[in-house]
RNA sequence: GGCGGCGUAGCUCAGUUGGUUAGAGCGGAGGUCUCAUAAUCCUCAGGUCGUAGGUUCGAUUCCUACCGCCGCCA
């Protein structure tokens, strides 16, 4: 049976339109996604994005613009779509939490752990934030029962609600967190770790509708919807073809969710809680990245550096911000995200390297050749070839594993060390000037092909990475789908003509306003 | 306040299960080639590896304290 993978990003919670920080999350997923495609076969690969749309705030933000919750989300997810159109985002299923589908496993879910007896009804009094949509104690409360995060007065509330029991799961919690990898990269398992050394409150799963009414309505007591926490997760399953119990049985020990660190608490202990009381298993990893920064920054709205995504991809053209974010930051660690940085990296990985590399060996091919490919990649005997030929060969088993890692920034590195290996190699063996010697037309032929393949091999291996440049090379060296992932050596054959040289990535002289 | 992380060349970061001259990329300086997008290629950074102690034959790498930044929790 063939190894499938499940793969989601964090469904968006959003009020506002996309911004660089979500279009982080989404790249760096989409392109292990193509990878893992790639790998496992398209059929064997399902991504998951999507909206988060109920709850106090999406009311709030909803009535605001003067609009029902309804049509306010649909505005949102709609923009959010677009954003991903607009990133090149792959095949997904994207997911919307008011929709019907989505709405009735969250009942199914809701309703069995009912019937275990792992819900059960308590009256709760306390001060609660509308901001935070949370119950706070007085010891967290700032001087006067302000709200830390809103710096808003919260409210009294005395009410009744429903409650999921946590302690009771709380062995099987930690022995998956110190699962070897469960949680990547490890420090955040640290952290993850000691929020479980405390003691775990039981999580409120429901908000009366008398207070809130957009959201889940309760299966058992419709005075009440769930909250949108509990809400949420479930979006991760429950649009997929089939979300019997059955097959998501069979889903969870091969999914992946990839979040950012502020959402690890609850994706951590609260999420396998959900599945264990349900009992289905837990997934299988958390991938945690870290926050963009602006200029040393934290993106933020007052500070105005909130910066539209696709227009990055208008002003810079296709893959750019996703080379950039991928090579720039480190997955976990938090990156710092400048224009400036974005036009260094542009000249000198893109435009010097990768697309003036693509140039050279292309007009060579065409001066020399008129573009016909004449000798086999590889059978060359000259002591400079081996070398370079090994590197090809070598790079697309290496660049995949570091992307299995999530160690993107370094699979990056190896590919352009391939390329490095291919600049240097032009520079040592100089069939430019060895063509001037009618005689040697054939050594610069096998030059041209050992280079001509590497490219290919290259390109391939860069498809996750910047698929439309990918496809771009591939194109211009005359290659189709299945050619293209051949094995070095193995691709391009003698007879085989490539197109001529066009500039893939422009220098740019100034950086852009 | 508790716990954890980080602090390495101008910038972004690797790295060291303790051991000869601490690495890469970018930027900057000089040089070279001419196939190419004034690109490539070669050479050049003398950085107290946050500070002060300790362990050790020997610490950037281990321990302690402190300083600074950050995160989580309270």
């Amino acid at each position: 049976m063939a190894e499938r993978i499940h793969i989601t990003t964090a469904i968006t919670y959003s009020n506002g339109p996309p911004h660089v920080g979500h279009a982080y999350e989404y790249l760096v997923t989409d392109s292990f996604v193509r990878y893992q495609r790639r790998k496992l076969g398209a059929e064997n690969v399902t991504f998951v994005t999507g909206t988060d749309e109920h709850g106090q705030k999406n009311r709030d933000a909803a009535a605001a613009a003067g609009l029902k919750p309804k049509e306010f989300s649909d505005r949102i997810a709609a923009l959010f779509r677009e954003a991903h159109k607009g990133l090149n985002i792959s095949d997904h299923i994207f997911v919307r939490t008011t929709d019907p589908v989505h709405e009735a496993l969250v009942q199914r879910m809701l309703q069995r752990t009912y019937d275990c007896g792992d819900i059960y009804f308590k009256d709760y009094a306390g001060l609660y934030c509308v901001g935070c949509e949370r119950f706070y104690t007085e010891k967290e409360l700032l001087p006067g029962n302000i709200c830390p995060t809103h710096n808003t007065r919260v409210e009294s509330i005395k009410e009744g609600n429903y409650f999921l029991k946590l302690e009771k799961f709380r062995d099987e919690i930690v022995k998956n967190v110190r699962r070897e990898g469960f949680i990547r990269p490890e420090r955040y398992r640290n952290e993850a770790l000691q929020m479980l050394s405390e003691p775990l409150d039981d999580l409120c799963i429901s908000r009366p509708k008398a207070r809130l009414d957009w959201g889940v309505e309760l299966p058992f007591d419709s005075r009440y919807v769930t909250y949108v926490w509990y809400d949420a997760f479930w979006a991760y399953l429950s649009e997929l073809p089939d979300n019997s119990s059955e097959a998501l049985s069979e889903v969870l020990p091969v999914t992946e969710h990839f979040i950012g660190k502020d959402i690890l608490k609850t994706h951590a202990v609260y999420w396998p809680a959900m599945l264990l009381a349900v009992g289905l298993p837990v997934y299988r990893h958390l991938n945690v990245h870290g926050f963009l920064n602006f200029g040393g920054a934290r993106f933020s709205k007052s500070s105005g550096n909130i910066k539209d995504p696709v227009s990055f991809e208008r002003a810079y053209g296709p893959d750019v911000l996703r080379y950039f974010l991928l090579r720039e930051v480190t997955y976990g660690l938090d990156g710092d995200f400048s224009e400036e940085r974005i036009v260094e990296r542009y000249n000198s990985d893109l435009a010097n390297d990768l697309g003036n590399l693509t140039s050279r060996v292309l007009s060579m091919a065409a001066r020399y050749f008129q573009s016909e490919v004449t000798a086999q990649a590889g059978t060359g005997n000259d002591p400079l070839d081996g070398p370079l030929c090994e590197a090809f060969a070598a790079t697309a088993s290496k660049a995949g594993a570091l992307i299995d890692d999530l160690a993107f920034n370094r699979s990056l590195e190896v590919i352009w060390q391939a390329l490095d290996a291919a600049n240097k190699y032009i520079v040592a063996t100089a069939p430019f000037t060895i063509a001037k010697d009618p005689a040697q037309l054939s050594r610069v032929a096998q030059i041209l092909a050992n280079l001509i393949e590497g490219l290919r091999v290259v390109a391939d291996t860069l498809a996750p990475f910047m698929p439309v440049t990918s496809a771009k090379i591939l194109d211009l060296l005359n290659v189709d789908a299945t050619l293209a992932r051949a094995q070095f050596g193995q691709g391009i054959k003698p007879g085989h003509r490539v197109k001529p040289a066009t500039p893939l990535f422009p220098r740019i002289e100034k950086p852009k306003a």
